[in-house]
DNA sequence: AGATGATCATTA
DNA sequence: TAATGATCATCT
């Protein structure tokens, strides 16, 4: 199994927001067969077993701070990068993972400090041709871009995150599912469904549920696509 | 076909 | 266990 810690040479953390998105577009148009021998790294197979694999490479490329630190990619930029699966048509093929979903000690967050906010405040997607008929190695890098939430879409992202978390706070953990949510969604985070954390619950008690996270429904994350590439 | 619930690797 | 990186597998 490639290990990217090891054979992954050096690269610089981006000084700057135009330097981070400059580099960013050098990679547009380049397979991760590519990438990855410019790295001196092996190719999965398939991403069974490797699902964060085109994430990791991407953030090796781009100098991002490697490890699980709860955290922007580039703090000093205050960027985060997401690498978002697309068809050759440039719709999103999946939803895009955002952050854990908290489920105790809520009494001090909002969602202007909500960690939601903080990874959503700026984004660097990359987009990746990423059919699942295409090989790993020939799936190629489309043309990154940098967005912020409009006004309009962050009043639903509060939305959405309030609606989710004062059911959460009511003890209705259990109650939420995938169904609800306009653009941000709660669907489990674990590795698999017997892992349980806890959470509050109906009567106030501490329960055991599953872990969850925030996710973008790939609609919104399609229409993020269309209004960069001006397909409107 | 698109979306939901489940799952996989790695690190701290 | 919890956080990072996400996609898989299955159902409607």
């Amino acid at each position: 199994m490639p290990s990217f810690q090891s054979l992954s040479p050096n690269v610089e953390p981006p000084r700057s927001e135009a330097e981070l998105l400059q580099r960013a577009l050098s990679l547009a148009g380049r397979s991760f067969a590519e990438i990855a021998q410019q790295h001196q790294t092996g190719i999965p197979q398939h991403l069974r077993k490797q699902k964060g694999w085109g994430g990791m490479l991407m953030e090796l490329c781009l100098g991002a701070s490697a490890g699980s630190k709860p955290e922007q990619d580039f703090p000093h930029l205050g960027v985060e990068l997401k690498t978002i699966p697309i068809s050759t048509k440039g719709r999103a093929l999946e939803s895009t993972y955002v952050a854990i979903t908290p489920l105790l000690e809520l009494k001090g967050i909002d969602w202007q400090h909500s960690n939601v906010r903080l990874k959503l405040a700026k984004v660097l997607w990359v987009p990746i041709i990423a059919e699942r008929g295409i090989p790993v190695a020939e799936r190629v890098i489309s043309t990154p871009f940098l967005w912020s939430p409009s006004p309009a879409q962050e009043a639903m992202l509060q939305k959405d995150w309030e609606d989710h978390m004062e059911l959460i706070s009511l003890g209705k953990i259990d109650t939420i599912t995938a169904h609800q949510g306009e653009i941000l969604q709660i669907r489990p985070k674990a590795a698999n469904s017997k892992v349980r954390t806890q959470a509050t619950g109906p009567n106030g008690q501490i329960i055991a549920t599953l872990p969850r996270g925030f996710y973008l429904r790939s609609r919104f994350t399609s229409g993020l696509l269309a209004d960069h590439f001006g397909l409107n």
